[in-house]
DNA sequence: ATAATAGTGTCTTTCAGACAGTATAGT
DNA sequence: ACTATACTGTCTGAAAGACACTATTAT
């Protein structure tokens, strides 16, 4: 006898639940800005953006490198699962997060069914255990774009070169659309991955958002120190949009963003600039 | 004898899951555009969003209307899943949709632990089976902002009513925004919910999705019919941005989006309109 | 003095906002 | 003729882009 849809729904109430259930793990992308090394006394450093990834010391992908993540706890907030597992992990107590994406893909662990809801951070803090700080390298191949009668097609390779203390892990995506009228579909597909899981997916949705969220959001201070010159701040947009700013038009832009100290740096071989805060009030009155 | 985090994800390789684990199920908060009934024979109808929603014969919220949903099949992808319950409950074939936003509360589900993967929907047909649409209306209400050493905290009551052929249903949600330096948090909470489980909330998220999605996509093109006039296309964005736009700008921004055809509509009682449907090239160029 | 960053001024272009004014079918 | 919508033209001001120019420190 086959179970209809409703008479599942029903019994639902009685049982726990008639239904497989998948396991669900939470997963941290953690992201950092922190200073290159410079030999030149005069020159300020550049910044780079880091990923903190942790060696899976057991299977599956034993001794691949991975994002913080772990199974979730019933008893708990999804939220507050990461929060703890990212504290006991790697001591990271403060930080900005948000909700990312739910992966969910069948073949995505190879144990079971495995449903992975994850979450982007964001922190200046540098000294973090159980893993590496890793430099982030986003390389865009050629747009490859297909004329179709009521649309096009497109694709992409993208390169995510990830650079540890002794490892260099190389990661291929290709980020494919597709729009015929007003039908549209957009995939990334893993094409090489050296991490584990799909976590170079999880990556790439992560350094897509935050490079959106630069635009129109201050989300950038949480990567950055309290204090700040107006050249670290455009050098921590530049290094995470991949183009550089012009100057003058950037301390237009960025005004109100920020609120001016009586403070200035010192000793650079240069002439000193000026400190800023970020600007709590910016964009106080426009909130929908 | 305690066990510790490591020697756990050691024994997740050789049970299932010494893990419990949650239901998940897949949640559509399916949209669309219709016109209002009008008596003047002059005037064009206005347009009105309408979500499509389901009476649910089952407790837990039995005889309450809810979003179309169903546990998830281990067996398929969340979105194949997703995708075969809206085809097999509401017969709905071909859409746009996307992943919204993952909802885990812990009390969400009077019955077990419960996680949602929500998608929106959009669609411009109808005859829809099995629930009904209802009118959307969205009202806020005024901003209270107080002021903090450092930053502020806003909240602000959000009405979401709900109106179907013989039912209106009155939902209310406070969404809190804190900024204190750096630190930023928002919460939505239900207040007040006429619907099953945590759904209004869904719907606000879907909503707000939709509103912040016009601005920069041609996503609104899923709500229209193949051929619209660009009045028909202002109005539509006027409804969901809730806000008027005058008529010159509105066909300056707009007129890459669109393509003319060489059709206009008839009969009406004023002068009559062309026609154009949605440009499928654009923004080909600007591709990320 | 020099190198390197800090910071200002301004011309141009682009685009959003506002609004007046013209055009046209159906009754 | 009248009504309601369709559509165009243009003035204004805000903001983005480009770039030249001045300022200031440690060595």
């Amino acid at each position: 006898m086959e179970i209809s849809n409703e008479d599942k729904e029903f019994l639902e109430l009685y049982s726990d639940s008639i239904y497989e259930k998948p396991s669900v793990t939470v997963d941290a992308v953690i992201l950092r800005l922190v200073d290159k090394d410079t030999n030149n006394y005069r020159k300020l450093p550049e910044k780079k953006l880091q990923v903190f990834l942790t060696n899976r010391k057991y299977p599956p992908f034993k001794d691949k490198y991975a994002v913080v993540g772990t199974f979730i706890d019933l008893n708990n907030e999804l939220a507050q699962t990461m929060k703890l597992c990212v504290k006991n992990k790697v001591g990271l107590d403060n930080f900005y997060y948000e909700q990312l994406y739910t992966f969910g893909e069948k073949q995505r662990d190879p144990r079971t069914r495995v449903l992975s809801v994850s979450y982007m951070l964001l922190t200046n803090q540098s000294v973090l255990e159980n893993g590496e700080w890793f430099d982030i390298d986003l390389k865009y191949g050629d747009m490859k774009v297909e004329n179709l009668k009521n649309g096009y097609r497109t694709s992409r390779q993208v390169k995510l070169i990830l650079t540890g203390k002794d490892v260099v892990l190389d990661n291929e995506l290709i980020v494919k659309t597709e729009k015929r009228g007003i039908e549209s579909a957009s995939e990334v597909l893993v094409e090489n991955s050296a991490l584990a899981f799909d976590h170079v997916k999880i990556i790439y949705y992560a350094l897509n958002r935050l490079r959106n969220k630069l635009e129109y959001t201050d989300i950038i201070f949480n990567l950055l120190n309290e204090k700040f010159t107006l050249t670290e701040l455009k050098n921590s947009y530049e290094v995470i949009l991949g183009e550089k700013l012009l100057d003058a038009n950037f301390r237009r832009k960025t005004a109100n963003l920020v609120l001016p100290l009586n403070e200035y740096t010192q000793d650079k071989g240069h002439r000193p600039s000026q400190l800023f805060m970020h600007n709590p009030n910016w964009n106080k009155e426009n909130i929908v």
